[in-house]
DNA sequence: ATAGGGTTAG
């Protein structure tokens, strides 16, 4: 706080001591939670100048905003203008922002009104943060949509808006858009930095285009850039998480001979490749480490040791960890809250789950898609498949419309209760089918003796381009023989060739 | 104000 005092009185070297004064003056009664004093005391302050009331007032709506009150942040605006203090565009775009990571795009949206009745127009940033909001929701149609709006409004796009945007559009999996960005951005003489070509990088390897995104950062240096550690843990994730395990194991031998130095998240992403390899030995000696080397494992480290454990049917030892987490203070957050629910799903402990589930949402941390199927999932092998059906409504309600993993935990709950028909119905509906629906639908009825019908959606999947486990394969053309459809038999297993053929 | 790691199913 005091070289917070110090620095603010230096950059108004002309008015050093009433503006740390009045800084510390904020903080003091922010401390004391008399908030709704503030105001009216910056502006009873006759001699002070407008611009240490406004800047006030953003510290105020700033405090508010982290403090997640943000209704109070724009009451405390509503006074201020009232008694004469008046927001400036700083203080809206923190509101703004707020809103963006709090509530959403469309509430801090309305905020946009608001501030253009006070007489403050809108800026670069105030867009920025809008795009950066509508990209945490994946809303792609919206950022582009404000982008032409921010154009329309005769302000021009900085090299921000520019990576949001292409941020956006590779997430939510259009990359030809934002290469076009790119290229836009090119075309305008607005120079790229280096978080231009991370997200450039980052974008290629999650849209399945991991060789380009290598390539790329190897031609860093000729656009007159050299890797950072974000580089680095960006491209050996994007290498593992597409199965090139040893160019990510080269990047990551570079990284070691660079000046950079590894951070925690290399180590997670590194100890997350093993796990999903199935080197469970390895990626726990990466996180021992990690701990060993004087890194403090965080939520994300211990989150993907905990999933780990589970997987490998640990469940003591990934009770441990997660009492170990506990003791060390790590927050929860929502993947967090959601790994441990999966934990008390497979131990079978559904009242617990549920109640996790609530202390979650009293948290502030709405339960999202994954928690959904974790649930489903749970009730499912517990055998309460009307509670399943029931967060399934809940969860499209919600507005999770296509989950594929919370149905195929459904469409797989019903098999095993030989509720095939019910499974075969809910199979009809769905939108998007892969490998798993038609593994758990075709096993289903496989189990029921119904082998025809289970050959003509076998053929039905390798025309839509999915696959079943080879188990399944054999199961239907055992089961079409021993029910002397020899014939059938033979036709299939030719098709399950020439697909087999088609595919490599 | 933008970029990097963790969570679900056969």
């Amino acid at each position: 706080m005091p070289t917070i005092c110090l620095i603010f009185g230096f950059t108004y070297s002309s008015w050093p001591f009433p503006v740390a004064f009045g800084y510390f003056l904020t903080y003091f009664l922010l401390l004391v939670d008399q908030v709704a004093r503030l105001v009216p005391f910056i502006c009873s302050y006759e001699g002070m100048i407008r611009r240490l009331s406004t800047k006030l007032l953003s510290i105020c709506v700033s405090s508010l905003c982290k403090a997640r009150n943000l209704d109070k942040a724009e009451a405390v605006i509503i006074d201020g203008i009232r008694l004469g203090c008046l927001p400036d565009v700083v203080t809206y775009n923190t509101l703004i922002d707020a809103y963006c990571h709090l509530v959403g795009v469309d509430e801090a949206y309305k905020i946009l009104y608001r501030m253009r009745e006070a007489g403050v127009r809108p800026d670069v940033i105030t867009y920025n943060s809008l795009i950066a909001g509508a990209t945490r929701c994946c809303l792609p149609t919206r950022s582009l949509d404000l982008f032409e709006e921010m154009l329309q409004a005769g302000l021009v796009p900085d090299v921000w808006s520019y990576n949001t945007l292409m941020h956006c559009l590779f997430k939510c999996g259009y990359p030809e858009d934002a290469y076009k960005i790119y290229l836009d951005m090119i075309s305008k003489s607005v120079s790229p930095s280096l978080t231009t070509y991370n997200t450039l990088i980052n974008g290629m390897c999650k849209t399945g285009n991991a060789m380009n995104g290598l390539r790329l950062f190897r031609n860093l240096e000729r656009l007159g850039f050299s890797a950072e550690l974000v580089t680095y843990n960006t491209i050996i994730n994007g290498l593992c998480k597409s199965g090139r395990i040893g160019e990510a194991r080269r990047i990551l031998k570079e990284l070691g001979e660079s000046d950079c130095v590894p951070n925690e998240i290399t180590y997670t992403t590194v100890m997350k490749c093993c796990f999903q390899n199935g080197r469970f030995e390895q990626g726990f000696e990466i996180f021992y480490g990690m701990m060993n080397k004087g890194y403090a494992a965080d939520v994300f480290a211990y989150c993907a040791a905990i999933s780990a454990l589970i997987k490998m049917g640990n469940l003591e030892d990934a009770n441990a960890c997660v009492e170990q987490m506990l003791r060390n203070g790590i927050g929860l957050d929502k993947a967090c809250y959601n790994t441990i629910i999966y934990l008390q799903c497979k131990e079978g402990k559904l009242d617990y789950a549920f109640q996790l589930v609530n202390e979650m949402e009293e948290a502030g941390l709405g339960s999202d898609q994954y928690t959904y199927s974790i649930l489903i999932d749970g009730l499912c092998r517990m055998g309460y498949i009307d509670s399943a059906n029931k967060q399934l409504y809940m969860m499209e309600m919600r507005g999770f419309r296509s989950n594929l993993v919370a149905y195929n935990c459904l469409i797989d709950g019903l098999c095993k209760v030989g509720e095939v028909d019910l499974a075969l119905k809910l199979f009809h509906e769905m939108k998007s089918k892969d490998d798993y629906t038609y593994t758990s639908i075709v096993n289903g009825l496989c189990k029921k003796s119904r082998f025809r019908a289970a050959s003509k959606l076998l053929l039905n999947c390798l025309k839509e381009g999915s696959s079943v486990l080879t188990s399944t394969h054999r199961a239907v053309i055992a089961g079409l023989q021993s029910a002397g459809f020899r014939r059938d038999a033979k036709r299939l297993k030719a098709s399950l060739r020439v697909a087999c053929l088609l595919r490599y």
